[in-house]
DNA sequence: ACAATGTAGTTCAGACTTGAACTACTTCCA
DNA sequence: TGGAAGTAGTTCAAGTCTGAACTACATTGT
């Protein structure tokens, strides 16, 4: 008996799929964005985050969740964008505890000269690969994942 | 004029749905899977691919490109799964330059020991939210995409 | 033959992540 | 109203990853 034995061969290679593609997407993307740009995948989720707040803000517990990040790991890229001039921090006035990490112009404007490049990769080593139906399967599917470990 | 206008809204939504589900299932995963077992699931993921080699055994190039690591990082898991006594190295004959990476009786049991819980895990946290003509497509483009890569 | 180029794997320093412990504030409820 | 329990965020040490530099062997072309 091996370990494949607990899934059928076809959930096998799902999940197989799921591993890969995932690892290897994100790792030629991370090499590219950090050569065009000097930041990391990461840095570039919580930018883009930000950026579509209201108000260009968020809380640090919320951007945490958004961007799948531990407190500690956050509280630390946050330290970073922030040494870049890309982000900074304000307290929360309705909760003492809160603090705001908030998009700079400096790091808009940052943002906006990554996105063009970075995009075009995320269309070349991802979405050019689906046919619309596809597209739309995976999408939900994937969403429906997605949602179920925000709420647990 | 935001980031998003280089990817049309439902690429965007596929490509956000790709980065947090991917995020967030490795990581419940990972964190069951080192409670149970104190491994993680990269190095289950290890232990997986070479149990399913001839003769238990890939070279570290190989088995680098298939787990998705660098050489560098593969070398380092490969020194602690081989610290717990689940992986050994052996010299490869045909090569000077090449090793092999070997698991071991020992790692062979944990592993078996380690899959049933994990993969109910995987069925519970992934599997199960596809409906099976969802699977099948999901399937299909993910490997398109994990092969892309691979080849590139 | 043999030099030039390429491939397999490791090493190392610096960057990043993990997870538990900690401070500070808020909420709940007797 | 006050103290017990919960939440927001940071800190720190230990563990892990990155990427460039390195050793050693193989292949190629002349």
């Amino acid at each position: 008996m091996t370990s494949t034995d607990w899934l059928d061969p076809i959930e096998m290679r799902l999940w197989r799929a799921f591993l890969t593609s995932t690892s290897s997407v994100t790792a030629e993307l991370d090499t590219q964005l950090k050569a065009a740009t000097g930041m990391s995948i990461d840095d570039y989720d919580v930018l883009a985050n930000l950026s579509e707040a209201p108000d260009q803000r968020l809380r640090m517990s919320e951007l945490s969740q958004t961007v799948v990040h531990s407190r500690s790991r956050l509280t630390q890229r946050i330290d970073r964008l922030a040494d870049q001039g890309w982000v900074k921090r304000e307290k929360c006035e309705e909760d003492a505890r809160g603090t705001w990490a908030v998009l700079t112009k400096q790091g808009m404007q940052t943002l906006a000269e990554a996105a063009p490049h970075h995009l075009e990769h995320v269309r070349a080593n991802f979405i050019e690969h689906f046919t619309p139906d596809e597209l739309e399967v995976v999408m939900t599917a994937l969403e429906r994942i997605a949602n179920n470990a925000r709420t647990q």
